[in-house]
DNA sequence: CACGTCCTTATTGGATGCAATCTGCGGCTA
DNA sequence: TAGCCGCAGATTGCATCCAATAAGGACGTG
């Protein structure tokens, strides 16, 4: 890989991610190669790293497939996750939020109370949430500071679809019990209070978990991935 | 990667995990497909994959060197591996160990008590202890059924000289410690006790990891690695 | 008609050639 | 003498070529 072939491979597996190669699909070589306008050389390289990840399937002399995550997948890599995102908030009680850290948190339970307030409630609330909720509990892993620990928590979210899914049933309800879990989370983190942390933060990863769940369930039925 | 490709990774690979090729070690392209009778595409491959995986430090147009990991890094890495593993023995005790797993554990346990009892002390009683305490772990790992998890544990284990500088200092008390913590983790396997396991099993893994952290600093300062 | 074998074809695996980039050194200049 | 420019060597990045393997189909036979 190289600056080219660094390219190559973000494309493709934000192409997984987004859901554009579905599970089971068949990645060509040469087609991909085609596709994105370079040769197979780069985009072999991007294959055998996304393969070494585990998102994509290898069979020798015969090519890769995306890979296909079944429910069961869901539920072990949740298990995994609720101990690695409580970790984190435990961690990030006991070092305490630094300015920025806190910054950041505030002015995220501060637009997504705005969201809250709104009357008229569409699918553009969705899209306004999503980015503020990521950068709260990317503000907890942060303040943890173990950079092995958020490379591990990012591997439990490289699943395709793994957002639009986990947030594909939204309202309004939903929206203000999540507002109210980060307040407490944030009330015990600026506390530094790691067990209380760490609790509340095992919690709303299960119930992320089943909301995950949930929905696979529906989209693996629909015949869609 | 294909049917040379893959024995180029993994050649690669456990000659980091041996210290053949120590950190910093600057890992040429030509060089290493002359030493392994290869062109340069299967060893492009393997270097890219193990640069993915956090073994090897890339800058573009530079090349690879393997990752220089520091006592900071062990330290990170051990507080995710206790996690890991307390969920691990809390699985198992969960789902109880079929007999197979029962087996293993029982024929480690039994051949470690061997080897408390002997009364000559050399270095071999520890190269026949390592693969024993292996053993007794993966039983464990493999009870608690969850894939995910032991990949993500085997990720926490891939630091080159791991399990060397880990057991470099043994003797007679460390192992008959070791083989009463073991008892008692299989005890409470047995038994069914989630808890107690994934206590027993937490500070486990939080002992190895002092110990780690302590052979490490010694071995660094030693110049080594 | 069914099954096995052989062959064709498409695709991957590996080797090599060439261009682009970086590093180190020597010389030049202020 | 210190600093900068430029050239030469080495090394990586990418493209392409050829061999090897697997899949699918056609054909022949029982």
């Amino acid at each position: 890989m190289s600056t080219r072939g660094l390219e190559v491979t973000r494309d493709i597996r934000e192409g997984i991610a987004e859901g554009r190669y579905p599970g089971g699909f068949r990645l060509n070589e040469a087609e991909m190669a085609a596709r994105l306008g370079v040769s197979r050389t780069p985009v072999r390289n991007a294959l055998s790293v996304l393969a070494a990840e585990g998102l994509l399937d290898y069979t020798p002399n015969a090519g890769y497939t995306v890979h296909r995550f079944t429910v069961e997948d869901i539920e072990e890599i949740f298990r995994v996750r609720i101990e690695l995102e409580s970790l984190a908030a435990r961690l990030a009680a006991e070092n305490g939020l630094d300015p920025a850290q806190d910054a950041a948190m505030r002015e995220s339970l501060e637009r997504t109370a705005e969201l809250v307030g709104r009357s008229c409630w569409n699918t553009r609330i969705r899209e306004a949430f999503l980015p503020l909720n990521r950068s709260f509990h990317a503000a907890v892993r942060e303040a943890a500071r173990n950079a092995f620990l958020v490379a591990m928590i990012h591997k439990t979210n490289e699943v395709p679809l793994f957002d639009l899914i986990r947030w594909r049933r939204f309202d309004a309800e939903l929206l203000r019990q999540s507002l109210d879990e980060h307040r407490e989370l944030f009330d015990a983190l600026s506390r530094r209070q790691p067990e209380r942390a760490a609790r509340i933060q095992a919690e709303h990863t299960y119930r992320a978990g089943r909301r995950m769940v949930q929905n696979w369930s529906r989209t693996e039925a629909a015949g869609g991935m």
